[in-house]
DNA sequence: ATCTATTTATAAAA
DNA sequence: TTTTTATAAATAGAT
């Protein structure tokens, strides 16, 4: 029963099935729309530029495709019979691609170890999260720099970060100076006046003494006391 | 004879071109079997992987055909977005192909396709390059920010640039606040010292009228001016 | 280059 | 991964 389910259910499928596997079995490996095709050079010269023209288009194409679709790095280059180039590099240029390529083991070239702090597999990753790195503190520092950082390079901000110290000094420097400046003048007005109060306040000591006899004639309105309210604050 | 075969042939042709349209106009750039893909990266890790895979041999196969049908050189280097490298080169070795590339001259080609601000030489040197930078700029931010900088993550630092505003303000306002306070408490004490002199001063010369009398008596050493050679300074 | 008929590739599911 | 299956995409051949 079930046999004969299967077998009605799927006629049409198997017919499919079966033409497709006597196909198989029959065809070569690469066949097309319209008309089969020998896994072969194409001997017709017109044809083979038709198809070239076609497939290349399709090659890039799925090597696109594949490239978005996964994240993935792919680089080709196909040369013509006749020594034309075509190539395709997904990210960044082909020769970025080729040195990446060489770097990965292939380049018969032993380099000697690099500084890698970690053992990143995948160094597209690890560039992107480099630059996003830099782009951060970048903008910390153009924060703090102001507008002027805006416009550096890189190489600017090395030059600048040794400067940064001197800058940073003197910008201080003056403005201490300045403050400390005048606060050392008024300290030395007060110490003056202060001794120039004493001096006057002796005086008028000395004068209040031989006016004492004056005292009966002149109202004399206060005592001398008022220094002491004037030094309490 | 043959316009009863065209129009009878053209008939089932006009209905799948109709559908075609329809579909067309519908669907989004790629689509695949059994549901439609978008030409953007597939989120899901097990899809991607699996796409991947499939995909991959798809190109590579592709590129065989390519080159086999055509007579064409054809190099392909994938590298998966885990770093892994998947390689093909039809002729020859990928080495070759990569000299055969460099000969190309293939450094003035028009490439419109110019991602990258920065020449890209190496890739492993574009990371240290850039690890690089990431420490210059960290010491200059260390520097600004104190040690607490050193402990802090970069997206630690995120966060402080934020705060980094109020933060400076609050240390200049501190600063000056602090400055400018004795300053104007030196200023004030100027100004009751000044006063308190001025009073000392009249009382003084009142006092001089009231003790004229005494002036015989008493020799008085120096007359007021001494004042004026106080405020001076 | 454009248009179909067909073959291939492959997305989803197993 | 690999296979299966339904469907989309690629493309051979013709125009």
């Amino acid at each position: 029963m079930a046999n004969h389910i299967t077998a009605t259910q799927s006629k049409k499928n198997r017919l499919t099935a079966t033409l497709k596997l006597v196909q198989t079995s029959v065809r070569l490996p690469v066949e097309m729309a319209r008309g089969k095709v020998q896994l072969k050079r194409i001997e017709n010269q017109v044809h083979r530029q038709v198809t070239f023209c076609k497939r290349r288009a399709g090659l890039l194409k799925k090597a696109k495709e594949l490239s978005v679709l996964c994240d993935a790095e792919i680089g080709v280059f196909i040369f013509s019979a006749h020594g034309k180039l075509y190539e395709l590099a997904t990210k960044g240029t082909m020769k970025g691609l080729i040195e990446r390529y060489m770097n990965s083991g292939r380049g018969a070239q032993p380099e000697p170890a690099a500084v890698e702090t970690q053992p990143d597999p995948d160094t597209k990753e690890e560039i992107n999260m480099l630059k996003h790195e830099i782009e951060v503190l970048q903008k910390g520092l153009r924060y703090m720099f102001g507008a002027r950082a805006e416009e550096m390079s890189l190489d600017e901000l090395l030059v600048l970060e040794k400067h940064l110290e001197i800058w940073i000094y003197q910008i201080r420097s003056t403005k201490m100076d300045i403050l400390l400046k005048e606060i050392q003048q008024l300290r030395n007005k007060e110490e003056i006046l202060t001794a120039a109060n004493q001096h006057l306040h002796d005086k008028v000591e000395e004068n209040a003494e031989i006016s004492n006899l004056a005292t009966m004639i002149t109202n004399f309105p206060q005592p001398l006391t008022i220094q002491n309210e004037i030094f309490q604050y």
